[in-house]
DNA sequence: AAAAAATAATGACTCAAATCATCTTTTTTA
DNA sequence: TAAAAAAGATGATTTGAGTCATTATTTTTT
């Protein structure tokens, strides 16, 4: 079976590439991973690459909770990672969900102590940490570095103000269908694809509950907007989406 | 009457100012409030100093729009500032109360061409404009200052966030006692203040329509939890407000 | 392989808050 | 200063979505 297969590719792979962090710290391929990489000196390489390390989660481990301090900071290399907050015993928002290239924690980095949300694994998942002090001297250090943390700090913003706009005034079929295109669109780049989340958590990423969740995907599905069956989602009227999304 | 005196002694520092920043670019009064200043050289203060200007807003009036070019940073040097995002004709929501030493558009300066919201004077606003690219380069030169800027970032996000979080879990009278208490605490430092918003204006700081939230207000009003006659707000039991904001 | 636990699905019921309607008061403008 | 517009307030009605309850299905554990 194929899926089990590639399970065991990424498995090797994976362990191929923490040898090689381990053993032979100069060639790192976590360097190869660090993002505006171009713009860091040989010197700052491998004062990241020392203080580097990998860390493989599978589905479902906590990468770090909401509160703990920030030691390292935490960049995605492969693999999907949940992006929530706990509002209260049980209550929970999925903020947004990392891809590879993500640097995790960017927000609270500079000025906290300790990690804003929760980070947990959704598939496999590798991370590259580098020491938060190392990091932030670069940072300072390093304009043209900083700046494009900056950059993307700027991006993180926009994205979170969208979705507090979406969320707040979209009703339940428009954030529905925010979710299906964010998946689609930004995630799998495909109209078809496996929900690689429980009801449960799309309900926290949508913004209601499980029941309500449950129920607008039936809907669709009954109206033959999306077809559903298990986790493979189909989306069959991109336009109703879409115009649903827009409209709120 | 006070009120009126106060206006006066206002407009007429501004003025003083403006013709400073006119006449003697080297000891522009802008540079005094321009945060973290001690970080950057005698050259990039000129450069800043020189690409600077003042302009003053009274109420309603708009300082910039959502959509146009970023051409300027904006710094608040003195007033409040409302930034809001309108979601479709006629509903916005408010983001924030900008206070001064606030930077608007850094979350959209760096990477889009366009400013993410509005924003809008609510009393008497001075604004101090810096070139943008005399600004990003300046980011770019040093990193120190770019730091500074990258932590500021941090808090704007850490803000969004949170903002997020409660919008979307708490129920009404847990997000007016929300404003309430950010105004009180954050803004006015007293437990009794004059309201500077419309009811609408609250309303959409509260994500919520006019009607509801002048309901939840005569409410709190007539259960003595606080004291209001027209803008003026008094809160009579700080300790039932903070207990409706945490609970939501 | 059976038992337990977690996840998914649906229906019935409830309720918070939006919408609609109307009226008063205040502010703006002509 | 009269007329128009905007802002504020309150009641009646509607409705979207949450809560509660029950059952089916899948996954995990023993």
């Amino acid at each position: 079976m194929s899926h089990y297969f590639f399970i065991i590719f990424i498995t090797e792979n994976v362990d191929k590439l923490m040898d090689q962090n381990k053993n032979n710290k100069k060639d790192s391929p976590f360097i190869q991973f660090l993002p505006f990489q171009h713009l860091i000196t040989e010197d700052q390489k491998e004062k990241i690459v020392l203080s580097s390390f990998l860390e493989e989660y599978s589905r479902k481990e906590i990468i770090f909770s909401q509160g703990v301090n920030i030691d390292n900071i935490a960049f995605v290399l492969s693999g999907l990672v949940k992006i929530s907050r706990e509002l209260r015993k049980g209550k929970n928002i999925i903020l947004r969900i990392a891809q590879p290239g993500t640097i995790l924690g960017l927000s609270s980095v500079f000025t906290d102590e300790v990690f804003n949300y929760t980070a947990s694994a959704i598939d496999n998942v590798l991370i590259g940490y580098v020491n938060r002090k190392v990091f932030s001297d670069i940072v300072k250090d390093n304009g043209a570095f900083g700046f494009e943390i900056t950059k993307q700090m700027g991006l993180d913003n926009a994205y979170i103000t969208s979705r507090l706009s979406s969320l707040l005034y979209k009703q339940l079929p428009g954030r529905v269908s925010d979710i299906i295109l964010y998946f689609a669109q930004e995630i799998y780049k495909s109209n078809t694809f496996n929900i690689p989340l429980t009801r449960q958590e799309l309900a926290e990423l949508a913004g209601t509950t499980k029941e309500s969740l449950i129920r607008t995907l039936s809907e669709f599905n009954h109206d033959k907007i999306i077809s559903l069956n298990r986790n493979t989602l189909s989306i069959i009227s991109l336009n109703i989406i879409q115009t649903l999304s827009r409209l709120g």
